[in-house]
DNA sequence: ATAGGGTTAG
């Protein structure tokens, strides 16, 4: 420790020789080394304890320092120097001066976080600060949205003894706190502050103040602000500017417009951002007029107007029906030199609803303007034919433009009554293929794209994908592909979409081979194959019991250097269990968690099940407490699962037990989870709780649909409670849903059963209605050809069954 | 314009 101080104060006596030497020449001196700094510091590389640095280290003064900062061109090398001088004790300490020359460079430089690590830093530094350095830094932080910072730094330089804030300080506190957004609690406590300290306030505070409450909406606070600020002569253009924003936003637009007035009248006026956002502001509330007034005034104020404004204008002005004003607005448009945009025209037509109009538009622009506008007129007419449906008429309109380039009179067209003189572009097709294609009019898009090529109008790239994507869907694999090569031909790079439809085609089609082939296409190109795709191919082979070559292909997706999805890895391990090879599934599942990726509860459920149907049960609940360990929760679908899987094993109760529990665990039971406990009450002969549990569903707010419903009904009749079970199906009836035939079979032998034969029969007749009599191979045909039996048997049934015979309803072969 | 998928009930 002594030895340090010593060392310390040896360094320091050298110093003051070398200040001393240096000072004691004239300053080209102390320009020479602001030089050698500056070449040092942008010399690369830059090598910090060079022995040259060590030995100018003893020369550094705030003053130098402050030169060198700023002289540096780029923040980064500034910042470099600034860090190497922070280490230069007991040579040099920072100053205000240079924090704030630093903190100044990292504003203007967009720094955020070093200018924040810089704030941390400056109440530890002991540096203490002029009220003006410390205004001048939270100014630096509030450039960069960094208020709250600047708030913390006021009061830790004056707790710290570091500095004592005056008015002007807490002006610049104000304003940084009025630039994002502001808090108005703190913003009273800080003027609260201020008062007892016995600061006045003037314009540089209650500027900000006014914004705050502006901000928060609290116009009446805002406007007596602005009241005190009138009266002290103190209500400049930027002070109107905010109350008249602040009055646009909050939809006063005759208040907002009044001001701007009042404004005029104290030939004060607002600056060209200030107008655009009134303009935008006003069309936005509905307010047109006051927009184009004030549009007006801009204009006179010596504004040039740019397309944006145009645009939203005549937006507004088509929403309001007001055509003829909006055609006025182009041709002032034009009068500034500025050309109508797709937007716009857009914008226009869709306000013409009669043809004079669009006409008139047409004649607007065609004297004067080149071929290009006009096409872009007419592509705005095809968007709208192809926007309300009327894709014919946009491909007829189109092959008139086609016939207008080869013959030169131009083609006359019947509904503008104007000749059409201008060719399509790569737009106008675009256009009319889309429309034809969403119209499912693909033959007739692809031939529109040879007529293209017949005129030498260039595809794009959204015509090839649009078409490719198309033929794919309609599994046209060797057109997509000639399409693929032709658009290789033309220059244009087939993108991730291109690839990706064709992929999905393939896998479609479960062609792994061409799918492997693509998969090595794109990973050349460097092409995502989708998730979807590969998952639908997996699923594609599973479904059809391909399980085992779903594995490989995605052994193969991870030899082609792409990871496969967790969800196309469930749709596999899926695949397994449907066809019993539990183990392999489990082998699957352990591989992908060793690849990385991430099983999530659907794996889990996926393979809870798989277990249960295999009867395991002790692993499938273990695999409960894994989900848990993953920091995963277990779903409605996993308890449901559960819940199944305990009413066939003769756990009703167990499964009960769950219900309550799910609710309370904000696992909302569904309709699933009521359905299987129906019919696990049902099958444990406890018909009474299957209908309490029906009840709770439907208070719980949860509708039964139709398999509930069978459920329910299938459950009564095997509880011997036809009659109940009836009930229900009116139910169902009244609902328009349509239960399974098995339902009136399992009614009619419980009817039977119970010897009620009138009910039985109302039964058999609706069946025998729906078309639901049960074929001869049917395992139920047995029960019908028994109750025919049994009603003919009967008095009073008996006639009815021979009408029904009669009437040709029951099938000769059951006679 | 172009993500999105795999699991549960009669």
């Amino acid at each position: 420790m002594m030895m340090m101080i010593m060392k310390d104060k040896l360094k320091l006596k050298l110093k003051l020789k070398l200040c001393y030497l240096f000072t004691t020449h004239s300053h080209t001196h102390s320009l020479s080394l602001l030089d050698s700094f500056i070449s040092i510091f942008t010399k690369q590389p830059f090598i910090p304890n060079s022995p040259e640095l060590t030995r100018l280290a003893p020369t550094l003064t705030p003053h130098l320092v402050e030169s060198v900062l700023t002289r540096l061109r780029s923040w980064k090398l500034a910042h470099t120097f600034f860090l190497w001088a922070s280490t230069q004790h007991p040579y040099f300490h920072h100053t205000c001066y240079t924090y704030n020359a630093m903190a100044s460079i990292l504003s203007r430089s967009r720094q955020t976080n070093l200018l924040k690590m810089l704030a941390f830093d400056i109440p530890n530094s002991n540096c203490s600060f002029t009220p003006g350095a410390l205004g001048f830094l939270i100014r630096c932080l509030a450039g960069l949205g960094l208020d709250q910072q600047a708030n913390h730094l006021f009061d830790e330089m004056r707790v710290k003894g570091l500095c004592v804030p005056n008015d002007y300080c807490y002006n610049c506190l104000l304003e940084a706190l009025s630039k994002n957004g502001g808090d108005v609690g703190l913003m009273e406590m800080r003027l609260k502050e201020m008062r007892g300290l016995g600061f006045e306030f003037d314009k540089f505070t209650l500027t900000p103040v006014m914004q705050v409450y502006c901000n928060a909406r609290r116009f009446d606070e805002a406007l007596s602000v602005y009241n005190t600020m009138q009266e002290k002569g103190w209500v400049d253009e930027r002070v109107y500017a905010m109350l008249v924003l602040s009055f646009s936003k909050w939809g006063e637009v005759d208040k907002a417009f009044e001001l701007v007035e009042r404004m005029e009248g104290q030939r004060m006026g607002l600056n060209e951002k200030t107008f655009c956002v009134l303009i935008h502001g006003f069309v936005k509330e509905g307010r047109v007029d006051k927009a184009c007034q004030l549009f007006d005034k801009m204009l006179m104020a010596g504004f040039v107007p740019d397309i944006s404004l145009y645009d939203v204008l005549i937006g507004g002005l088509c929403r309001n029906k007001e055509g003829d004003k909006a055609l006025s607005l182009i041709s002032e448009m034009k009068e500034f030199g500025i050309q109508p945009d797709v937007g716009i025209v857009t914008k226009l037509l869709s306000s013409f609803s009669n043809r004079s109009m669009i006409v008139k538009l047409l004649e607007e622009i065609t004297e004067e303007e080149d071929d290009k506008t006009v096409v872009l007129i007419y592509n705005a007419i095809l968007n709208g034919y192809v926007d309300d449906g009327s894709t014919d008429e946009a491909y007829r309109l189109l092959q008139m433009m086609i016939q207008s380039k080869s013959s030169s009179g131009g083609e006359m067209n019947s509904f503008f009554c104007i000749k059409i003189l201008v060719s399509p572009n790569t737009t106008s097709f675009n256009i009319v293929i889309d429309g034809l294609l969403k119209s499912g009019q693909l033959d007739l898009a692809l031939s529109l794209f040879h007529d293209m090529q017949q005129i030498h109008c260039k595809p794009n790239i959204l015509i090839f994908n649009n078409l490719i994507n198309d033929l794919c869907h309609s599994n046209r694999l060797e057109e997509s592909f000639e399409l693929l090569r032709e658009m290789e031909k033309a220059g244009i790079g087939p993108t991730h979409f291109t690839h990706n439809s064709i992929y999905g085609c393939l896998c479609k089609r479960k062609d792994v081979l061409g799918a492997i082939d693509m998969l090595k296409l794109m990973r050349s190109c460097g092409h995502e194959p989708w998730i979807k795709h590969s998952t639908l191919l997996v699923k594609e082979l599973c479904d059809h019991g391909r399980a085992l070559e779903a594995c490989n292909f995605l052994i193969n997706m991870v030899q082609e250097g792409f990871l496969p999805h967790v969800v196309s890895y469930s749709a596999a391990i899926g695949g397994l269990i449907k066809i019993q090879e539990v183990d392999q599934a489990l082998n699957l599942f352990r591989d992908l968690c060793s690849r990385g990726r991430c099983p999530d509860v659907v794996t889990f459920n996926i393979l809870i099940r798989g277990l249960f149907k295999a009867n395991r049960f002790t692993e499938a609940e273990n695999l409960l407490d894994e989900i848990v360990m993953m920091g995963l929760s277990p779903s409605v679908v996993t308890y449901n699962l559960l819940i199944d899987n305990w009413c066939k094993s003769g756990y009703v109760d167990k499964a009960m037990a769950l219900l309550s529990k799910m609710s309370g665990e904000d696992r909302d039971p569904n309709v699933i989870t009521y359905t299987t406990l129906v019919d696990g009450l049902c099958r444990a002969e406890r018909p009474d709780d299957a209908v309490s549990v029906w009840n709770t569903m439907e208070n719980k707010g949860c509708s039964p649909n139709r398999i509930a419903f069978m459920a329910l009904i299938h459950g009564l009749c095997k509880c011997s409670r036809p009659t109940a079970a009836v009930r229900y199906l009116r139910e169902m009836e009244q609902k328009e849903m349509k239960p399974d035939s098995f339902i009136y079979v399992v009614l009619l032998s419980a009817f039977l059963s119970d010897l009620n034969l009138t009910s039985a029969f109302e039964i058999f007749k609706e069946m025998v209605d729906l078309g639901f009599f049960p074929e001869p191979r049917d395992k139920n045909y047995p029960i019908a050809i028994d109750a025919i039996l049994k009603f003919s048997k009967d008095d009073r049934t008996s006639s009815a069954t021979q009408v029904l015979i009669e009437e040709g309803k029951i099938p000769r072969h059951c006679l």
